[in-house]
DNA sequence: AAATGATTTAACCATTTGGTTAATTTTTAA
DNA sequence: TTAAAAATTAACCAAATGGTTAAATCATTT
């Protein structure tokens, strides 16, 4: 493992933690077990090591699920992929929601937002959505209110994963089965809502 | 408007907009234009003050709606009512998810966790929940993943409102016009889900 | 008006923090 | 083998930060 590795994973893991603010130049160096001058050797500032890691974290969680998307036909079936797709990532990287929704809401520095992929989502959620509801294979729903909703259902347990651990009083292993166990249950929601009313 | 409430208005604010880490005690003192010390005159410390400002704005956002979700017959019912009473707050606080999310979030402190009243939720929803599942008025769904649905629908816009404010490119008026229509959004999907399909 | 207590201020302090520097060690290349 | 380049370290620095203090001002009571 590198210096530049061992940085790295130091930083990730202080920064997620901790937050921007929250997150010391030392004990970043103390975790990779480097000397603090080597962090400004490989990265110059923590502004510059905070946005590496940034860029690098939301290639993980923006995933390019785009693709293997694009194979399956109807609206809903694609939306559940994605959910199917999403809490896979999301298990695997509990913290990262709150890492990203942190970073974006940090005052005077909109500039992070600009690294969100967002494209993927237009491209093939709203074009899919609209073809199939011209089909009449879904219900008219506000296909942006409609995409917020599966996102906030999907993302919000990450977030308020402090909360509902010690609410019900769970442990980490007990709370990722718990979302394993929720992804059937976010596509039941989805087919629900997305299912037109028989008018037979 | 005395010393105190100043100091409580500035702090309010920096704490909201920075959060605890990126707070800065003189800068509440600015804003409060007061000299710094009265803000350790007044609450002695950082951490102080700052459990006084959490507390203060916990009650806010987890009201009492309560009371007046008990006039509400079936559960349907209930949790629209919720979400309505509940956009009612937040779009007039829209900063305060993220506030009290950043919160909960930060490490080695879970203490905030507990000042965190959820208890209005078990008694009223839980309860009605198996009342109108046993009656059939509703579909068997998970009560407990069903809320957290209900909250992640609900809180996630705010949560990342500087992404949506940024990427559909409106502005503050604009995001509360689209918040307030997504409260019917979300009393159909809610329909949606809980209504249960005829089988005749 | 004088004494008392509460409030406010300016100056100060110790610590922390991000960052730098100059010297040293390690690696690479001639 | 040796000189140059890269990597690493310890010591240091200036600025910022939460917090303190002692003096000053203001309000209240007698």
């Amino acid at each position: 493992m590198t210096t530049e590795e061992k940085i790295i994973k130091a930083a990730e893991e202080v920064f997620i933690e901790h937050g921007y603010d929250g997150a010391r130049m030392q004990e970043i160096a103390d975790r990779a077990e480097i000397n603090k001058a080597m962090l400004h050797y490989y990265f110059r500032s923590k502004e510059m090591l905070f946005e590496k890691i940034f860029e690098e974290k939301v290639k993980v969680v923006f995933p390019t699920i785009s693709e293997q998307m694009k194979s399956y036909e109807g609206f809903t079936d694609k939306v559940c992929f994605f959910i199917e797709q999403y809490y896979d990532i999301l298990i695997k990287y509990p913290f990262m929601p709150f890492f990203i929704i942190s970073t974006i809401n940090r005052k005077d520095d909109k500039h992070f937002i600009k690294k969100l992929p967002f494209g993927f989502m237009k491209e093939i959620f709203f074009e899919s959505f609209f073809s199939d509801l011209q089909s009449g294979k879904i219900r008219e729903v506000n296909p942006f209110q409609f995409a917020v909703s599966v996102m906030g259902m999907s993302i919000f347990p990450f977030l308020s994963r402090p909360a509902m651990k010690e609410l019900i009083g769970i442990n980490d292993e007990q709370f990722q089965l718990l979302m394993q166990q929720r992804i059937d249950e976010l596509k039941n929601y989805v087919k629900l809502i997305l299912t037109p009313t028989n008018h037979a």
